[in-house]
DNA sequence: GTGGTACATCCAGAAACTAGATACATCAAT
DNA sequence: ATTGATGTATCTAGTTTCTGGATGTACCAC
């Protein structure tokens, strides 16, 4: 007859509530460089007196962090300010951003509360069905594989084929989802946008483990083109973080053709270095990635024209 | 002596805390179709008691929504869920994953529980600064301008100069600021990763509305492009939403270049049209923006051809 | 000065939440 | 078939958190 420990809660630790609203304190300091009690009060629907204790909370956790200015009637961030709660860099502040701006996230969600002018260039797209992704996250779960009628670029109207999915993937521009395709019998992507119905679902009689080129990691292996001037080599090698002349990114085999795609080194160019700046140095290991991408259905067909003149 | 009504907290609404945890449940019934009072414990460190009232009050809310599946010992959604806190659709939850993959929400911020395997190709870039985007910001809100030192690509080593930001863009790669330039006395846009130190402040010269581009907004009229075949020019239209074979994107004109550049059109191509689907209708439209990106110094400069051979 | 605002604090009471206990159903292992 | 483990619900008492109402202070604008 232990005592009923399965009804506590985890002990010393604050309450997930005021841990919220400390974090909110921390984030406005940091961001904003000031906190209102008001602030609180209507982001978090608390009284005041509430937001008075939790400031004062705070104040014990971080005293050196914050000080009342009385004329500005607000809590400034001091000087020496280290954030206390932390978590978050300046990507986190850009990705709430652009959560905010697309409506994505909610302000009463988000924990920025002054935002600057702000725009953001998206590639335009079909957006995605909820229902459908819906279905392709539980198959994915699940493991079963779905009818599904696809969109493809090569025909005025859709599909229907089986597909057993078994990832999600970004390219950058679209998201896919990786699967089986029993028509053609081979390990592919769909654009999820394109797929415009689910029709029925089974078990799945293929497994993800099996998808090579998924779980085959590459090394795409980009320098400096030729051609540029000493300063314009240093220019890129500092905005690309490499090392040496060199930028090693690893890559699933599967999504190397996206990341050469959005990196412009899918196709060879007769521009000059300083239009495109990159060069990839081991194109040899891509030749069936290129030769993949050219014929794969849900990718506009890429004629690849590598420096040999090698092409079909 | 009016009754100290300032103190109060608006009547009627739930708490915020409550509310959380109800969107929790919706969430995860919608995602996952499943609930346990197990993940709402562990969570957000409640109590089981609080957590069966929880589960209870979502019931009173939305009866029809879930029930309890007595063998699997979970809620489940039923058929006819419909989501009752609502905000959100696919969108939503593929940034919330793409967040969480990058490490920029953590697990216990996120409402997704079970997340499918998953990868994002990125485009490499060296990470902002915090600090540098700290003050980027109060100089945007609080109207001051910034001396920086910038790493341009022509140089080899950073150059100082004064800008006067008043605007965040990001152009689907990089984040920038939209700034006045004091050295070359207009307004352009800076590669915010590009900014190595901000050195001083002072109070701006120049205001963000004189910003003429930033605030003119253009269409870029893009259309299915001559060469493919009539199955191929349908799929184009779906893939894109166009409309009567005509897709109209409104965008600043300060961002149509990389805009343009996104979708590829910002170079002629001598490709299959296969490869490049789209074509660029207003072209003409376009030139004295082609023209400032060939010589802005933060973009790479690009040799623009159009299709009347017109090129420096 | 006077009034208005934003803050802090005290106290009593309400609401939310927890602790501990009991009960029920299901399943898996003995 | 019994037993134990797990996941749920619910009851009561007690604690913690939060609110409501009141009072006080500092600052600013008029």
């Amino acid at each position: 007859m232990p005592p009923n420990s399965r009804n506590k809660r985890p002990p010393g630790v604050p309450r997930w509530g005021q841990e919220r609203r400390l974090e909110f304190i921390d984030f406005r300091l940091r961001w904003e460089r000031t906190v209102n009690r008001r602030e609180l009060v209507q982001h978090f629907r608390i009284s005041t007196q509430q937001a008075s204790a939790d400031l004062s909370a705070y104040m014990e956790i971080a005293p050196q962090n914050l000080e009342y200015d009385k004329t500005l009637k607000t809590y400034r961030a001091t000087a020496k300010f280290k954030p206390a709660i932390a978590r978050g860099d300046a990507q986190l502040f850009l990705d709430q951003l652009e959560a905010l701006s697309t409506g994505a996230l909610t302000p009463s969600a988000a924990l920025i509360g002054w935002r600057p002018p702000c725009d953001i260039v998206r590639f335009p797209v079909r957006p995605i069905e909820t229902g459908t992704l819906l279905h392709i996250l539980w198959a994915i779960r699940d493991g079963e594989e779905l009818r599904v009628a696809y969109q493809s670029m090569r025909r005025p109207a859709p599909t229907l084929r089986w597909i057993a999915p078994h990832a999600l993937a970004c390219d950058g521009l679209r998201w896919h989802v990786r699967a089986w395709c029993h028509e053609n019998s081979d390990f592919r992507d769909f654009v999820i946008s394109r797929i415009q119905r689910v029709q029925a679902s089974r078990k799945a009689s293929v497994a993800g483990a099996t998808d090579a080129w998924w779980h085959t990691l590459v090394d795409v292996v980009v320098t400096p083109r030729a051609g540029l001037t000493a300063a314009q080599r240093v220019g890129v090698e500092l905005d690309f973080g490499m090392t040496a002349g060199l930028l090693k990114i690893s890559c699933r085999k599967a999504l190397a053709f996206y990341l050469l795609r959005e990196l412009r080194l899918d196709r060879a160019t007769d521009e000059a270095p300083t239009v495109q700046p990159l060069e990839l140095a081991n194109r040899d290991d891509f030749s069936d990635v290129f030769n993949v991408a050219q014929k794969s259905p849900q990718n506009i067909p890429v004629k690849f024209r590598n420096k040999t003149g090698a092409s079909p």
